[in-house]
RNA sequence: UACCCCGUGGUGUAAUUGGCAACACAUCUGGUUUUGGUCCAGACAUUUCAGGUUCAAGUCCUGGCGGGGUAACCA
């Protein structure tokens, strides 16, 4: 197991200690199950891990490791009607890109039907369970509701030689799929919802992912996890605040059956983040009505889709750290999401320049058809990144939002008549802007450039803020690049107006694909998944599904901060 | 309306048996800088409210207020 930063080993231990953690502390201490630590991440396998899951992957493997124990990896593949195989690799596939490694600690809550099926015998030979007869609707009719007490049902009081009868005759397939279920015998007046009897088996005759068609009863997930945690050696079961009311049952079925180990459950609260959504059911109406392009489109919150966005698993994982785990129910700022990756990509991506929308400028007084090699450095965080050579020529690119005809006040970026250091190269000065005459859109600027200023010198010491990127037009690399931004308008996108759902926040402006960028040329022979900072202005990765090979698409992973639209914004705001 | 859980800067988390409210991010102000990036320094809270216990309460007790969860043969 890892969980050192893969691209630097430099993860920042968290200071604080959590609720968990504390309790751990304690039972270690104690002696309790001498001392040993098991945990378990056991997702269902029914669509894509997403950041939220990050959080609970994070916290089991860290816990495990940090107390020299294992975090099992458990599919919960309780309910075949929604489950599939493909989740269960794109899981894994996630899990062990985060960096973690379960080891032998494989596990299907399907490989324990049997034993559960005889864990329900014996439920049922105490008198704790019993078979009914209740349709659905009938159920919910004796259950009560959250104020009233429920009835118990008529069968309730079957012996139980007449219930194993019954329940044998259920999973040998005698009856039809609905019309029977085992139940637990406990107490129809429970102020616990979870407590009214809950429902522990009902047939369903749909092929199982692992099991095929060798059952056709199918255990509740009540029923299922916390037999699963014991036949595990699980020590600390850790789910989400959700399951708080679960305990009270996770806990009686445990006292009333003979299993080796006993575990027990802590509850955390889930993550939300801003500007985005973790509901797997909105999630999947984003991807079938193809309001997103998949599940791994770099706007999902999924792993994958984080992943080919950008996102590194140091990043993740320092993000999973500094959150902390706790019972309040909290949302996390998005933009601390994206400093975590900022943090990352800062110490170990490499510097490049490119254009992302183009202007043309030509240097009227450097010689025409000469080219010269300047020197750049790699990454300054990083002195083993070394340099590499920039070709600098008479017509160069520069960005278009680094030119204003009439620049505002603090804008000390290139304008008529002011100058600008190019960077690592000379400073030029805009001389003429040269316009379209019918449309009257600058196509060029005629600058002039100091021949003493190359490298950053200014022999005269005078002081030149400015400071743009540029790209030689003939050797520059013409490539796609998208702009991501939020996946939604608003903080809170499930908070909508009568009438509206979630999908009216939606950003229309999250992608912006722009064509024709201009690169330096290094850029063209940039690896599939390759982190770059394009300085300025942001990280970008090369996208795994759209580039081909010798033309990449680079996906912006998030920009740098910006200190000039910050002042530019409160400029317009006043 | 019943039961369970939770309220600490803008945000997320800390605070040993009750003992100077700490850390990170954000924001603002300065400094350094050939990235308006990074980095460095500083600023930013009467711990939801009201009582009570105590020499001393974020922490313990009572009550209020606010938020979340719970009535699938889902997990």
């Amino acid at each position: 197991m890892s969980t050192q930063s893969e691209t630097g080993g430099d993860a920042v231990p968290s200071v604080h200690r959590n609720f968990i953690q504390a309790v751990i502390d304690a039972d270690v201490a104690a002696g309790r199950d001498g001392g040993r630590v098991v945990t378990r991440f056991p997702p269902e396998p029914n669509g894509y891990l997403h950041i939220g899951h990050a959080k609970a992957i994070c916290l089991n493997f860290t816990i495990a490791e940090e107390f020299g124990g294992r975090c099992n990896l458990r599919f919960d593949d309780t309910n075949p009607v929604r489950e599939d195989a493909e989740y269960v690799e794109s899981m894994k596939e996630d899990i062990r890109w985060l960096g973690f490694d379960w080891g032998a600690g494989e596990h299907y809550a399907s490989d324990y039907f049997e034993q559960l099926f005889d864990f329900a015998l014996e439920l049922i030979e105490k008198g704790l369970a019993y078979v009914d007869d209740l349709d659905a609707a009938e159920m919910r009719a004796y259950r009560g509701t959250v104020t009233e007490p429920g009835r118990g049902s008529p069968h309730r009081e079957r012996t139980p030689a007449e219930n194993i009868a019954l329940f044998q005759s259920m999973r040998a397939g005698e009856f039809p799929d609905g019309s029977r279920t085992l139940r637990a015998k406990i107490d129809m007046a429970s102020p616990n919802m979870n407590l009214r009897d809950p429902v522990l088996y009902r047939i369903l005759r749909v092929h199982h992912l692992r099991t095929g068609d060798a059952w056709c009863i199918y255990p509740m997930y009540d029923w299922a996890h916390g037999q699963s945690d014991a036949i595990e050696g699980v020590t600390h079961s850790l789910c989400s605040l959700e399951f708080e009311n679960h305990r009270l049952l996770y806990d009686w079925f445990l006292d009333n059956l003979s299993t080796t180990y006993r575990p027990r459950q802590y509850e955390f609260a889930r993550l939300n983040l801003t500007y985005t959504l973790t509901s797997k059911r909105k999630l999947i109406r984003l991807v079938e009505e193809d309001l997103v392009e998949g599940w791994d489109d770099p706007r999902m919150p999924t792993l994958s889709g984080l992943r080919r966005r950008g996102y590194t698993p140091a990043a993740l994982r320092e993000f999973c750290a500094g959150i902390g785990v706790a019972k309040f129910n909290s949302t996390v700022d998005m933009v601390k999401l994206e400093n975590s990756l900022r943090d990352d990509l800062n110490r170990h991506a490499q510097r490049r320049l490119a254009v992302l929308r183009p202007l043309r400028v030509v240097i009227a007084n450097y010689p025409e058809g000469e080219t010269e090699q300047i020197e750049a450095v790699n990454n300054p965080e990083d002195e083993d990144a070394g340099t590499r050579k920039l070709p600098f020529s008479r017509t160069l690119y520069i960005d278009r939002n680094d030119f204003r005809e009439e620049a505002p006040r603090k804008f000390f970026r290139l304008a008529p008549g002011r100058e600008v250091r190019l960077r690592y190269a000379y400073c030029i000065t805009c001389d003429e802007v040269v316009k379209d005459p019918e449309s009257g859109e600058i196509t060029e600027l005629r600058c002039s450039y100091d021949p003493q200023t190359a490298r950053g010198q200014t022999p005269d010491g005078r002081k030149v803020k400015g400071i743009i990127h540029w790209v030689s037009a003939a050797h520059a690399f013409d490539a796609e690049v998208r702009l991501y931004d939020h996946l939604f308008a608003t903080p809170d996108p499930s908070g909508v107006e009568e009438g509206e759902d979630f999908t009216s926040n939606l950003n229309p402006d999250s992608l912006e694909r722009l064509q024709h960028c201009k690169l330096e040329p290094s850029l063209a022979d940039a690896e599939i998944g390759e982190h770059f900072q394009f300085e300025r202005q942001g990280y970008f990765c090369v996208d795994t599904t759209d580039s081909a090979q010798g033309r990449p698409v680079f996906n912006r992973s998030v920009s740098l901060r910006d200190a000039w639209a910050r002042i530019e914004k409160k400029g317009t705001q006043r």
